[in-house]
DNA sequence: CTGTTAGCGCGTTCAA
DNA sequence: TTGAACGCGCTAACAG
């Protein structure tokens, strides 16, 4: 590997003036430029970043610790934050927590060791619920996860307002009973359920709510064990996730129950499976795409302007009716 | 920030002392070690990792690049990565080539200038059908794709034995006329169109390889289309991965075609959602936890030992038959 | 067992 | 416009 001090020998300049060619700041005559541009492509010079690290105390890399990385929803948020570190240049430290506050501490801790820039982290419950600003030595955007009064920039759904605009759908329907499956550990998850509770409440009618933890897996075992305690199908079943939704038409599957004639359903994340079950799901569209680029774009603010007031970007979720709430 | 000068310092001792104890090895005496020790935890030291690697040439971060952040089939192989890389507390650079071999020479660029320990690759046609290993300066696995005489150590299914399989149970139901849909630009799609073209061979049966680029949106549209160019439908249609698979069901549902009743259908990948289909699907599935422990295992036994001969994991698929190819 | 010291490669004063 | 020299924080070789 060529140091810097070949270059500067190769092009016979000092090393000083490689450094500020590279730099592209400092004065520099043209001649000695481009004897040092001619220099590093003969040489096939590449900066040593730990080096540059080091001397600068900064970096070009950003965390990303998501809690599920299989998730659809963060692999797309992931995506969006990556196109944009592509284009410039930067690199990701992607980490999954795996909704596990352990794991979480640990990816953070790293991240205050790689000395990043910055970090885009979707809490768990337990760390938001504890949240503040001065536990963190770096600039630090929430992500899906945040509650209106969290002192930290942040880029979330509208989750109440989703929710209310989806029970309000299926009340308008003709829904009376409504069952709502929930991420109970989860801040998305309650505040989702605050928004079908406020519709229900509305319509004078009682919220049928039932906390799981939020993954396909239990999804579907916590709606057969609930169909056992029924007496009657409730109207309508909504899942306050996509990873619960699938659970949920897992469940109903198995228990040979249609829908929407035997029970409506519907639910969040516009998954891409969603479209090709018999009928297609109504769900609510997360505009993941944006809310990633929002993210990331938010870092960035806050790393080049770091005592500018705390922001928080919410998101509408977008109503896709599909058959499965449009009964008859 | 404390340095490791004031760790020396608070413990009174020296800075190589401290160095010592923090790496383990050399010998320190007990009390020296418990006085370190001390100082650290009071100071909240943590070394600084730039200075570290400069130092030592070392580090201890991973790069992993996969073709598609979205496709679950990455995100599954990546999850198993990461648990291994967690458990061993080192770091992982997730990067998204998204197919385009422009994305995936900057991130091989990165990574040279990050100066990983080493690289999990899942290459373009492109770079695997050129590839050197000379041409890399860090221990290198691929994975997903490989071709038999690549020089590399890689983990991959056995493609052309996972669509053979495939293919000879659809000729087992009857089937004599079955399309293959596949990605034409990559190697795993070329190997399972072998292994299908083999089986149909073996019974005296004419192949209908359809190429498509490898999404789910393209596959759809292939479908629709290449159904508009035949007078009757085929007895069964198979697709090369989970993404083309999701598109051709997608496009039957546009169809009003059902399954098995009006064509068999059946792919690779066990995604989540293949059985939630009515009837289920039947699908070769992959061991993608497996590939990516073993590729990731691979990856630090040649760290650890770089001039070991080159391995090359071959792993099985497994046929799992399901209600979409048992007509009747 | 311990301390002193010399760099790792680079960016950045400061003088010229 | 340029170059010499220092030091970022750490590890390792060497001396004691």
């Amino acid at each position: 590997m060529a140091r810097i001090s070949d270059v500067a020998k190769h092009a016979g300049v000092s090393v000083a003036t490689v450094s500020r060619v590279l730099a592209g700041q400092g004065s520099v005559s043209e001649s000695a430029r481009e004897r040092v541009l001619a220099s590093v492509k003969a040489l096939d010079y590449h900066p040593d970043l730990a080096a540059r690290r080091l001397r600068s105390g900064k970096t070009d890399t950003l965390g990303l610790i998501v809690s599920d990385i299989r998730n659809p929803y963060f692999t797309d948020v992931s995506r969006a934050i990556e196109d944009v570190a592509y284009a410039r240049g930067m690199r990701v430290l992607l980490c999954n927590a795996d909704e596990d506050p352990a794991k979480e501490r640990f990816y953070l801790d790293m991240m205050r060791d790689e000395n990043v820039a910055g970090v885009i982290l979707s809490p768990t419950l337990q760390l938001l619920s504890r949240f503040r600003p001065e536990d963190f030595s770096f600039p630090l955007v929430l992500v899906d996860r945040s509650n209106p009064d969290t002192h930290a920039d942040a880029v979330v759904l509208d989750n109440p307002d989703a929710a209310q605009r989806l029970a309000r759908h299926l009340l308008d329907r003709g829904c009376r009973r409504i069952a709502f499956f929930y991420g109970a550990a989860s801040a998305t998850g309650s505040q989702r359920l605050a928004g079908y509770r406020s519709a229900l409440a509305d319509a004078g009618l009682e919220p049928v709510p039932v906390p799981i933890r939020p993954t396909t897996e239990d999804a579907r075992q916590a709606l057969l064990a609930w169909l056992d305690t029924q007496s009657a199908l409730p109207d309508a079943i909504v899942a306050s996730s996509g990873l619960i939704l699938l659970g949920l038409i897992e469940g109903l599957r198995e228990r040979g129950l249609r829908w929407p004639d035997d029970v409506i359903i519907a639910g969040f994340d516009d998954m891409a499976w969603t479209r090709i079950t018999s009928p297609a799901l109504t769900v609510i569209a997360q505009p993941t795409a944006d809310i990633g680029r929002s993210a990331i774009e938010l870092l960035l603010a806050r790393i080049a302007e770091p005592k500018q007031a705390m922001r928080r970007i919410v998101m509408r979720g977008e109503l896709i009716v599909r058959g499965s709430s449009q009964p008859g």
